[in-house]
RNA sequence: GGGGAGAUACCAAAGUGGCCAACUGGGGCUGACUGUAACUCAGCUGACGUACGUCUUCGUAGGUUCGAAUCCUGCUCUCCCCA
């Protein structure tokens, strides 16, 4: 994997670059649809492809190991040749189930043990075997097994927790140069950057993943409870110190408005489930602003989705039939707002690029961070 | 014609003397959702008021009682069975 930073701005820290993957080129920033159990929750791979112009898009370490299991994925020729998305796949470790599951599995220095959500069978995720279920995956992007430590974490458990996360890496890194790629095509192991809201934590943990020379560098372990402020400020602190050559991941994050400010910040990859969950839930993100479709006042509301929208989904419905389907709980309805949202998100993203690129990105992002806030 | 059952809020359906403005579903309204245990979850849903509360409700008209959706009587309507 190679990344050429083609443009840094002078009022901004934002960048546009481009990774090369052996599964096809990345333009940066990007925004990655969140694809947990292998599939972009209702959205055909033409659809991901041509309508929505994703570049790249996320599989879950944890989530395909528990189902389908590993052992399908590897017969199958690897998660590409499973899912018939032939583009780059970046998977997450299971370092946010370590988190968002935290009800069910136990930390331990040697991994976490995780009760399955599916069946109640127990499982431990050590750093080597995640290696070694991301060798079988695929994935073009690995994710080292961290803990991702919740945003409200005192000092001490942030420290106690970071310190975990660096030496599970050092185990990752070992087990990922032990090994070798299974599919013909090779693949790059992303640290990750924990801390929680402590600059000096955070500075701690962005100096350690320098000693590793990977492709590129995450950042977790935010939009996990901690203020928005905070998550800026954490922004801040590690891209001051993550290498300029290198592409920076933004994990998780967010809203079109965190992603601007991200990106304004130096931030070059990002995913996350709010276009797919919340269209689900019939939130759609356009560029007028915020709707809840499931409003009243959309009910007879027989424009277009989204006017201004790229997708084809955009002027093929009105909101009042979205609102409609909805409502009545029809799986078109999912379909269409996680369509259109994820459209929306690349539409951004490809956006933010042009003006990155053009030298006009300050003032256009200053725009915009208060036109997609507006509630319609 | 004979016999039986029943009428409760938008719908369905509990409640059968005070703990009832009335369980619970559904529907409706609003909100939440950030490396997906999520087509999920939460709140509100007689009126007025932020709220303590006040007022009007359980087919209808009366009655019994300190007190009725709950007991009694008349009336209206609905459903079921047998002829």
């Amino acid at each position: 994997m190679q990344f050429e930073l083609q443009y840094t701005c002078e009022e901004s820290k934002a960048r546009a670059g481009k990774i090369q993957t052996d599964h096809g080129v990345i333009e940066t920033p990007i925004f990655m649809p969140v694809g947990t159990a292998g599939s972009v929750k209702g959205i055909h791979k033409r659809d991901l492809k041509d309508d929505i112009q994703a570049q790249i898009i996320l599989g879950n370490t944890y989530h395909l190991y528990l189902r389908p299991g590993t052992d399908i994925i590897e017969r199958a020729g690897g998660l590409h040749r499973f899912n018939g998305w032939d583009g780059p796949i970046l998977t997450d470790s299971g370092g946010f189930q370590v988190f968002s599951l935290g009800d069910i599995r136990k930390l331990t220095e040697e991994g976490a043990k995780f009760q399955s959500h599916i069946d109640g069978s127990y499982h431990l995720f050590t750093p080597e075997n995640v290696m070694d279920i991301q060798r079988k995956i695929g994935a073009d992007i690995m994710m080292a097994f961290d803990e991702c430590t919740p945003g409200d974490a005192e000092f001490a458990y942030a420290k106690k927790s970071l310190e975990l996360t660096q030496r599970w890496l050092e185990r990752c890194w070992n087990r990922f140069e032990q090994t070798s790629p299974l599919y013909g095509h090779s693949q790059s192991l992303f640290p990750i950057v924990q801390g929680a809201v402590y600059p000096e934590l955070r500075r701690k943990a962005a100096e350690h993943v320098l000693g590793f020379n990977s492709d590129g560098y995450a950042i977790g372990g935010l939009s996990v409870g901690e203020s928005e402020k905070d998550m800026y400020a954490m922004i801040e602190v590690v891209n001051e110190i993550l290498p300029q050559d290198k592409p920076r991941y933004l994990m998780g994050v967010g809203t079109p408005v965190n992603i601007l400010q991200a990106i304004d910040r130096g931030v070059d990859m990002f995913d996350c489930v709010m276009p797919t969950r919340n269209g689900r839930n019939g939130m759609l993100f356009t560029s007028e602003g915020i709707i809840n479709i499931r409003n009243r006042k959309w009910a007879d509301d027989f424009s277009p989705v989204d006017p201004n929208g790229t997708s084809f989904v955009d002027h093929s419905y009105s909101r009042a039939f979205l609102r409609h389907l909805i409502i009545a709980g029809e799986m078109l309805g999912a379909q269409i707002a996680s369509q259109h949202n994820l459209a929306f998100y690349l539409w951004l993203v490809k956006e933010a690029r042009r003006h990155i690129l053009d030298g006009t990105f300050k003032a256009w992002k200053e725009e915009m961070v208060v036109r997609l806030a507006v509630r319609l």
